[in-house]
This record gives C-alpha cells, structure tokens and sequence, in this order.
DNA sequence: TGTTAGCACTCGTTCATCGGGAGTGCTAAC
DNA sequence: GTTAGCACTCCCGATGAACGAGTGCTAACA
C-alpha cells in the first residue's frame, strides 16, 4: 500500500508510537531497540529516510529525528489503528446524575471528557432538525404579557414571553391553546408549512399575531442559531509544550472561548457521516484556521430519530488517537441512554 | 497623611502613572522630566527610597527602577484617582439588542466589557434573594409527566418537568393550580415558611408529592446553586507579558473557566456594599489565590429590590483603574435600563 | 544485495563569559 | 535642601565553547 512494504509499515507505526509518548523528535537509535525485528540504526536511518521521501516523515532540523507529517499520522489513524476492544473505560464511574437540565448535562459531559483524556472538549447542543412539537401552552402573566411555553419531542422547553397589544380574556386564550395545539402537536418544523401557517392564522383572527410570534419561537429551537456550544478544559493544551506558547496558547483559547468558528466544525462534522459516526481532522483538514497544529477527534450523538450533536476532542497532533476514539464510542453509546431518560 | 507630605504623594502619583504605561520599573531620571515640580533625578532618588521604606514602592531587584507595591496601588486607587467626567464611553454603540433571554444579555455584556477593556470579564446573573414568585402554571405533558413553570417578579422563567407517580385529572390539575397560586404569589422566598408549606401540603391532600417539587424548584430558582456565571475575554491576559507566562496564564484561564471559584468573589462583592458600589481587589486582596498577581474590580448591579448581580473586569496589577472604573459606573446605569425592559 | 559498523558532520542546547546600559546610593559642593 | 558626580550593582543580550543526539555516507561483511 502506498509503496509501503511491511518492514516500513512497522517502523512508521513504532516512530509514531513513540512521537506520540514523548512529544520529541524520535531518532533511529530509538527505533532499532524498541521494535522486535532486530535491525540496526544504520538500517532504520535508511528507511526513515525512505519515508521522509514519501511523505510521512518530517524532519525538523538537520540533525533531530523525525517526527511524523501530517500523511502520516492519516495513515497511522487509518490503517495502524486496531480499536483493540479495552476494558470499558472509567467512565462509568462519572455518574452523571439526573439532572433537570440538559444544559447541565453537556456541560458535565465537556468537563468529565476534559478530565478523562487531559485535551480541550466541546460539546455541542443536539440540533433538533426533525424533532416534534409535543405541547404548546399559552399563559397570561398580566394583563400586558403572554408566556408561551413550547414542549419538543425530546422534553426540551422553551420559553417566550410576548408583549400583548390587545386585551385577551380567558376563552381566547383557551380557544389559542387549543388551536395551537391541535394543528402543530405531532409535527416536526418542515412539515410546518406556509399552508398550516396562513390556515392558523386565519382562524386566530385577531390573535394571528401571537400566533406569528409562537411559531418564531418554535422555529427559533432548532435553527443553527441556537446552537449552543459548551467547552472545558481549555487550559489543558498547556500541558502540551508544542501547543504552549503563547501566541498559539491565546488563539486557541480565544477560539474555545468564542465558540463561533467551533460551529463550522459541528456542522462540519455532522455532514460527513462516517460509518462509526466519528471524525477526525489532522492539523489542516479541520476546517479551523487556529487549529493547524491540532488534531480534533468528533463524535457524532443522536438522542432520538434526527435528534443529533456533535461532541469532540481538541488536542496536539501527537494525542492519543487510540484511547480518544474508545472514549467517544464509549461516550456515544452512554450519551444514549442518559437522554433517553425524561429530562429536560 | 501616613507619612508623606504633598512632594512625595505627587511623586508618587507620577511613578504609578508612569508604570501603568510602561509595564517597567521607572527610574529617577524618567520622573524628573515628567513631574511639573523640576527636580532633578537626585532628589527624585531620596524621595524614592523614603517611599520605599514607608512600603508604596518597590525595588525588583537592585538596580532597576521602582515598581509600586500592593500597599502603593491601594493609595493610588483610595486617593489619587479623581473620577473625572469623561466623555461619555462609546458603550452605547454597542447596541444590546433586546434579546429574550437573560442569558444572552449578560453573555453579551461581558464580552462587550471584556472587547473596550482589553482585560478579562465576568458577570453573575442576579442572585434573587427577595424576588418574589408571580406566576405558577402546571400542565400535563402526557400522563406520566407534569410541566411545572415558574416565573418570578423579574420575569425570569423557570420549567421542571416532574414524573407523575399517580394519575392526575384535570379538575385535579386545576385545584392545584389556583392553590399553588393563591397561596405562593406575591410571596419571597423568605417568606415561605415551613407554616405556610405544611398548609399547602395539608390542603393539597394526596397531590402534597408534587407540592414539595414544585416548592424545591422555587428554591432552586434563588439558591446560590444556581448562580451563573459567565466570562470573557480570558485571552486578554497575553496582553500584559506579567501575566502571560504560562503557569500564571494556565492557572488565570483555568479560575476564569471552571467559575466555581468566583463565586467566592461574588458573594464577597455583593456583600461588602461600598456607597459607589465599585469594590477594588488588589493582589492579594482578593479572596482567589489564583489572582494574587491580579487586580480586580467588581460593580454590583441591582434590577429591582433585592435582586442584585456582580460585574467584574479581571487584569494586571497596573490596570487602568480609572477607566474600569468609569467603564463599571457607566454599565450599572446602562445595566439597569436594560433590565427594566419586559424580558426574561 | 541487504545489513551493519564506523566516522565525520550538523545542529540545537546549555552554560559561562563579557560588555553595555540603566539605575541606585553616597558624598561633596552649592 | 538641592544638585552634580561617581562608583557600584545588576539585568540583558550577544558571543562562543562544550556537549549530545542524530544523520548521511562509505566500506566491509554475509
């Protein structure tokens, strides 16, 4: 494969094991101890030379060793990687307790993740691109404001507090909530089309504008805009020197903390299905200018049919790979069966 | 006043100014030119030295300049600081748009505050300790679970979605309603007494379960549990190369993420009321050790009676009090105008 | 032909050294 | 009380030597 006999095969992967522990470039002394075929540094510095030639090494000044470019960490995630079937991981232990908020729950999930691994976690709220309106209620606060309460599939609420311009006594707003609820109860957004729209407007009649302001509303709980991103454990790039200094350290830090460019990569992410439903990005693939020198690994969670979130792990180019991805599938599996729970 | 005569306050005065600029010890020399009062370096020298053995300056090491000490920056803040009536700040381009959630809004101050500050930010959401509850509506999501939504006297909006254990009719529903109603609106958490709640249980029969939910989830709403905070501009630190190596800057980012600790900050703030309501920490001031290299100025905000939240600005040492301070005057009004708006 | 030992060479790192600059403290003169 | 002058201290940056890690190449070996 890709010129590659074996005996390369084995060498990239040991250089690349070891880059991954120590952080340093690795040397051919190195090499000729660690792996089981014996050979000799002199033979594994012509080999190491062969793959600097074919791209999957790099060296870094005349005289360090080498460390692995960017193909070569691709192949080492794509072909080297045997998801070897580990002991199931210490998460269990992080119980995650039934909170009555999800936003709770991700944010714990970001900074258990955080904890677990030593990278920087994101985590992003589940875009409910087909979840279902499941109950709608209108309240009167007083006499000037309206509270409407919207109830998706998946037990997420959603509050509106809308300013009256008539007065609404108590049987239209009886006659509201039975409207909004027998038409849009069961529907997901895109079935929640102009005609439903203009036919309940219609039979609003002199209400049609609270109508307008609920369906915003409902709308307003999927669209991207809500996206809500939670991260943790920003400053573990810190222990990581490739990743310290403090340009690089800022940018990063900036980036986690603004969450705006991390929605390119949730979306990103949650385009390209890949069978396992995890992503990873080496250095210039993400799609993340300040996130050259990183690797981010992604998962993709769906709490129910359409219901879908994006969580991922931001670390050096030489992070773990093997034990990241573990943790996420782990995650995904777990991440099920906490919002299958009742919760909001 | 404490030992120093006119000359030596305004000598005093200069060699702040003079850091806060430069970031460097200043030299005899560099004041002589600066002071109005022609001196020449000399006698700049004596008065240093008497100034560092009454404890305002500080010698780094031998030969450089003089930096002010924690004891110099509390005489500069306590009485060189004259709030002069600037022009009013650019703070109101920032349009806050009336978003609907209260989140949102202090999300967007402090990054507002954190982007014409250059230093890092935080602000809590208003901790309710006399709010008073205005509304209580529970509805039936299906039949096993119970939406219960709480809104207090500052339209801030609380849900709790609670299992049912028991069936639940509507006219059941309806009693519930009107005494929970009745009984708890216009009522302060204070005033919730074990009286008044063992009555509601009394009354509420074989529904009393879902009373005490519904009460815990009131608490909920004003407990300290639930104080939010939100940050920004960590990054700014790397502004200011005393902050910026990585140690302090990784211990700074991670206090600034993980919020649990300002939490101590906050309740200090909010208890210890000056009459500006502008708290100033210097160093070790501060009850956070992670800050000891900092200064940090906090500002109370208050919505309406009792219902109180702290802003703060986080940086150096050598900030420019005068304009935090001024920036943190002119957004407790701006706060408040905010806030008076139906939003929730 | 593939493998290995040996050697010269390169380059980053560390450490000590050294001069310049900035600033102080002291003394003596005004 | 103020100032000029001077010796002294210390930081900082540049310079260079010693060192170690690692390479590339060549020649010898199986």
């Amino acid at each position: 494969m890709d010129g590659l006999d074996e005996r390369k095969v084995k060498i990239l992967d040991a250089i690349i094991r070891t880059y991954l522990e120590t952080g340093g470039p690795v040397g051919s002394r190195t090499i000729s101890k660690y792996t089981d075929l014996n050979l000799s540094s002199a033979t594994i510095r012509n080999e190491m030379s062969d793959l600097e030639d074919l791209g999957y090494l790099i060296t870094p000044h005349t005289s360090a060793g080498r460390i692995p470019s960017d193909k070569g960490y691709r192949f080492y995630v794509d072909h080297l990687l045997e998801s070897k079937d580990k002991e199931i991981s210490d998460m269990k232990d992080f119980v995650i307790e039934h909170t009555e908020k999800m936003e709770q729950v991700l944010k714990q999930v970001a900074r258990m993740l955080a904890k677990t691994t030593n990278y920087a976690t994101m985590i992003s709220s589940p875009k409910y691109s087909g979840n279902k309106v499941k109950f709608i209620q209108l309240s009167l606060l007083d006499a000037n404001q309206l509270l409407a309460v919207i109830v998706m599939e998946a037990n997420v609420v959603k509050n509106k507090i809308i300013p009256l311009r008539q007065r609404l006594d108590n049987e239209a707003l009886f006659k509201l909530n039975l409207l909004l609820n027998s038409t849009l109860n069961g529907l997901s957004i895109p079935e929640i089309n102009l005609g439903i729209i203009s036919r309940m407007k219609e039979q609003a009649g002199e209400y049609s504008d609270i109508v307008g302001v609920v369906l915003d509303a409902v709308a307003e709980s999927i669209s991207q805009e809500e996206l809500e991103i939670y991260t943790s454990g920003a400053t573990n790039i810190f222990k990581y020197p490739e990743l310290s200094d403090s340009r690089k350290a800022s940018e990063l830090i900036y980036t986690l903390e603004e969450k705006q460019q991390l929605k390119t990569l949730v979306s990103d992410s949650l385009n390209s299905e890949s069978e396992t439903g995890i992503q990873v990005y080496i250095g210039n693939e993400s799609p993340i200018q300040t996130m050259k020198d990183c690797s981010v690994v992604t998962a993709t969670y769906e709490l129910s049919e359409g219901v879908k979130g994006t969580v991922g792990i931001i670390g050096p180019k030489r992070m773990d790979y093997e034990r990241v991805m573990d943790s996420l599938k782990e995650l995904k599996t777990q991440l099920d069966g906490i919002f299958r729970k009742p919760s909001g």
